[in-house]
DNA sequence: CGTTTTCCTTACCGGAGGGTAAGATATTAG
DNA sequence: CTAATATCTTACCCTCCGGTAAGGAAAACG
């Protein structure tokens, strides 16, 4: 379980000592950094702010990163690192492709509680250099890549209806994408109550079953899904 | 330098002749501004950007709005109009719950071909002074509260099944909300086969039907629902 | 035609931001 | 203990930005 309530944030007093200690010290900066990204925005934030925040001087900075796209960066493959992981532990878990998908959309949610995981969805490549934003988006692309292979194997086996796995995964990625935008840890709602109500939408619909919808889409009743 | 105009922006020459007219040029620092927000971020266009794009300098943009933060508002009024000129289409067109719930998927998307659409969308109220914030958030806010009470009624009239609207309204907004990042006008898919394609999953879930889910899913740690 | 009003320009200001140079101080290796 | 190295600071540079002052020229008004 992650770091819950009032805790206070060690990574503030990393550079209280001189002693070396480079990775932890960057650790401190990147934590810092993404926090302030969220809270003002990347292009509002100054390196200024994040080196005041750590209570040492902006040269400090350069010390341990290249430049402020530079730490911007390296807090988006941390993130990366965080999905990739889940992604892999998904893949190989076995089962259909539905209870493929509803693991993505609840360790997808569990993601936003990290920093570095909002820091990931939230990245607009638009405030990158030519170089920054092919990395970014390569990276992207791949995770939506894993997600609709995840939809098709769904269709395959029988456990997800008929649909374009394409638009199916823009609505599923955008919309727990969309709660990085507004997610704060403490909030009045758990990521778990949240997955669980989002899993709940995108598995069984808002249409009240046994009612006859006007139209139907589908094209016929299918076959029973595999368990 | 004049580019090579095969699509016709009328309103990169509304400075062209110095004749009066206050609103037609007005309207157009506000496209031009609106369209460099979007692909630049709201920081990182200056006003100097704006001015150019017109063929007029920076000075000039200040006898039309007070400061940059004027031109950002603005926009989103616009686009604010525009939403709830089809929230109050839906509301009094009648129907069930459903049937507006999809109304506004469909008008929702659509607005997100609109740049000032788009904008209210995108806009990030920290960019903003505590004024503009406060402003801004009381319109989403508004626009999240109808969409709720969409839900709502689809849940008493019997054609939406038991959720949580606040849940609910998140992941529709959220879905949609999340395409003005990606969606650009003439991409490969219309706003009207996005629009479909997003009905048909949060109408009809993912699950396939024909076979009810061996477990109705149970919010694992959720709260108890009202009603 | 002359006056007033609107519109837009040139010139400029104060400040902040990213980043660097050069040196001081502490830590560590030898 | 000494020398080397890592770490951090003070001082500074250049650029760009939001915004303003002041005035010139075109349009509208009478």
């Amino acid at each position: 379980m992650p770091k819950s309530g009032k805790v206070p944030e060690p990574y503030q007093k990393a550079f209280a000592d001189r002693r070396r200690d480079p990775d932890g010290k960057r650790e401190a900066i990147l934590r810092t950094a993404v926090e302030l990204f969220h809270n003002r925005g990347y292009a509002n934030t100054s390196m200024n702010e994040i080196a005041e925040k750590l209570h040492i001087t902006k040269p400090a900075l350069y010390h341990y990163f290249r430049n402020k796209e530079d730490i911007l960066l390296e807090c988006y493959r941390w993130g990366c690192m965080l999905i990739r992981e889940f992604l892999d532990e998904i893949a190989t878990q076995g089962g259909t492709g539905m209870e493929k998908v509803e693991s993505f959309i609840r360790s997808y949610i569990q993601l936003i509680s990290s920093d570095f995981g909002r820091a990931v969805i939230r990245l607009d490549d638009s405030e990158l250099s030519a170089a920054g934003r092919s990395e970014v988006r390569s990276y992207k692309r791949e995770i939506d890549r894993r997600l609709r292979v995840f939809v098709r194997e769904g269709i395959d086996d029988g456990s997800i209806a008929e649909c374009d796995p394409k638009l199916t995964a823009f609505a599923i990625a955008g919309a727990i994408n969309w709660l990085s935008m507004w997610y704060r840890p403490g909030g009045a709602l758990s990521p778990e109550e949240i997955a669980s109500g989002f899993v709940q939408t995108f598995a069984n619909g808002l249409r009240k079953t046994g009612v006859p919808a006007a139209v139907q889409v589908m094209p016929a009743a299918g076959r029973v899904q595999r368990r």
